[in-house]
DNA sequence: TCCTTTATGTACCTTCCGGTTAATTTGTCA
DNA sequence: TGACAAATTAACCGGAAGGTACATAAAGGA
């Protein structure tokens, strides 16, 4: 992504002529991704208003359609881009050399943080899943996306049931489905929860307990004779 | 807005007069939340289309806006009911003769089983989360019909405790959290779920192996040396 | 230098859709 | 029975929002 002086009207450089106007599509795109990416999370794919998204750029609505097509190729491109990063982010973590429980509490751990770090990405997904993940089923990219956890989990899986440590019908697909599950719901359902039950889970000393609990969901699961840190 | 009589029209007896319409407004009423839930529950909130769903009910758009005001208000009423009568199925589950393993297991598998059930209060739920609840929170039932599944989980948690089955850090909110997460996610991103990693957990026999995966990851988390039933 | 391609700005169009107006029918009750 | 309220119909409106037409300024060759 080469964008050379998305602001700059003024620092000239020696020759560089700075003529009327920016001609740099690719930091033009990535302004209407991030601007579209706020929208479509906040109101989802029909709720959110192009128009509303043009104003926020530093572009117009031309510029949109121009690279997008229309509103649902934008809400496509904005799904990929959420969905890429994510997941650098997952296969950046590393526990291949972390004897097997503690792996998985690692990366249990870790799913977990980055779903409190990303609202936008869970909210889009939730969206997606409202539409039956139709968008994402057409996307090239989104399908393949997920190797790398299910691969680490995998790993940690083989050693541990060769270490005798976890349960021999431990499955990497259902840990991972796990793990997600208790850390996805943790923030796509805060707001329905809080209402029903009370804040209290949701505080900084709740989250903490919460995060502690899915350990042990985790890895109570699994882990043959698994004993809690605290407790009991 | 004023309307009285929501209903009993047509226990009376003597003078029998079915002249040309109904007017029965109690059926009208339903007939149109049926419809709109629907509606709300396939496309959201500003994706639902108040003119398909007049078309859809066996009367008018302007009985819509007659009886519930806007949009928003019928949304309320729908968000209301569906709300309301999943309470009610889980007032129903007795478990308060069953001892406290038992009884969290099959407190567990009910609130698994209820929500695969139940496909559109979860997509309900789902869209009110992404309006942040905003609407739930206006009504003035849904924040107080959630006593009795936290009752229930407290008088087992009680027991458990006084009997050393259950850890003494145990709590019935996060219980009900556990239970919660896991059937919830199992039935909201089941669309995103399976495009990233195949259907396989969501076969007969995938569902199967994910519900009883549910219940170790609830007891494995709370109780005391919790051994699994197979496996291991 | 001119021609083609890429990128951008302005203004406009059309349709859909939430909501309303006004009139009509049905039931109730004095 | 007639007046009044509740229930219902049909036609209509205004604006918002997705999308487009058209002109045109930059860049990149030949």
């Amino acid at each position: 992504m080469e964008q050379r002086h998305m602001d700059g009207a003024q620092e000239s450089a020696p020759k560089k002529r700075k003529t009327s106007w920016k001609k740099d599509p690719a930091a033009v795109k990535e302004d209407i991704l991030t601007v579209a990416t706020e929208a479509f999370a906040a109101h989802g794919l029909s709720g959110a208003n192009i128009n509303e998204i043009a104003e926020k750029t530093s572009t117009s609505k031309r510029m949109i359609y121009y690279y997008f097509g229309d509103k649902e190729g934008l809400y496509r491109s904005v799904l990929e881009r959420v969905y890429s990063s994510l997941r650098e982010t997952e296969q950046a973590l590393n526990v291949a050399d972390l004897e097997p429980i503690m792996a998985l509490r690692r990366l249990t751990e870790a799913t977990f943080d980055s779903h409190v770090k990303n609202p936008q990405f869970i909210r889009l997904v939730m969206i997606e899943n409202i539409h039956n993940a139709e968008y994402a089923r057409k996307s090239d990219v989104i399908p393949t996306l997920n190797k790398a956890i299910i691969d680490k989990l995998a790993d940690v899986c083989a050693r541990g049931k060769a270490s005798g440590v976890l349960r021999d019908d431990a499955d990497p697909l259902e840990l991972h489905w796990m793990t997600s599950s208790a850390s996805f719901y943790n923030v796509s359902n805060k707001a329905t929860f809080a209402t029903s039950f009370g804040g209290r889970l949701f505080t900084t000393e709740g989250q903490k307990r919460i995060r502690e609990r899915v350990v042990d969901m985790v890895l109570g699961a699994v882990v043959v004779d698994y004993r809690p840190r605290s407790g009991g």
